[in-house]
DNA sequence: TCAAACCTTAACGTTTACGTTAAGGTTATA
DNA sequence: TATAACCTTAACGTAAACGTTAAGGTTTGA
């Protein structure tokens, strides 16, 4: 297993070693392992979901508290996988798992709709551009 | 024609009085027409005018910066359209042209990007809801 | 072995995008 | 015509998301 430095994650994500560290901080990344002297290890998993934290927050446009809700719901549904909830009652789980859900559909709702907006910009943009082309044309005559 | 003030259109938008004022500060959105007295007066064109603005804004996560060189754009071609141009001459009408042409693909490919990314994230979405919903179905049983 | 190049925590600084008074002019209605 | 309910500009305040020192421990190559 490969392991690296923060210097060099943050060269690979384009983030400062700050924003790594201040992620970490506020319970948006998890914390990486260590050295014995406490230097951060980061492993190429905990990279993928750095990137993945990247681009939610770049695309999706949400602060950082919503970006951890956001992100958090994978990792209920992961735990739920792989059997630490077993140690739950089945009706303690069900309500965990139909609150999932619940928050899911919530996303899923929100994501659809801004799709949809994304869409009729982009489609505003290819009537521009087609405008655009045809004035030039018309000039270059 | 009717005119709104500034309060009717804080409450249809949904944003607050201050938030229009500082649009108009920063020169996000046009200065409104006035009464003698001062006081601002807003047209349904105004009203749609800040909704894009807004959409744009909330579903493309651009900065207030970035959202005014985006706006510019379609404003540049309509005065291309509305024949303010044609005082110039044609070679720099030309180069006008080109110039926003230029702009429009680098927004449109910067938004297909975002679409990939958001098409993406849905999908996974989708895979969860699924995996929740059978992880349900089989607690049930 | 020792200097350079990393790393750490901690604390204060900065920008963005507004919110919140303050002080006063304008307009509708009783 | 007066008073409440608007409106105005101006200036200071604030939360979020980091940037920037500061002060010092750790690791690595000559």
């Amino acid at each position: 297993m490969e392991w690296m430095k923060i210097d060099q994650v943050a060269k690979r994500s384009g983030l400062t070693k700050r924003t790594i560290r201040f992620y970490e901080e506020i319970g948006l990344l998890p914390a990486p392992k260590r050295t014995e002297g406490g230097v951060r290890l980061y492993s190429e998993d905990d990279m993928e979901e750095l990137e993945k934290v990247m681009q939610a927050k770049e695309v999706l446009g949400f602060s950082l508290q919503e970006l951890q809700s956001f992100m958090e719901i994978g990792k209920q549904l992961e735990l739920n996988k792989e059997g630490y909830l077993l140690s739950l009652d089945s009706k303690e789980r069900l309500e965990k798992l139909l609150d999932i859900e619940a928050q899911l559909t919530v996303q899923h709702q929100l994501i659809t709709k801004k799709l949809e907006t994304i869409q009729s910009f982009k489609k505003d943009l290819e009537m521009m551009k087609e405008r655009a082309a045809h004035a030039i044309k018309q000039l270059q005559k």
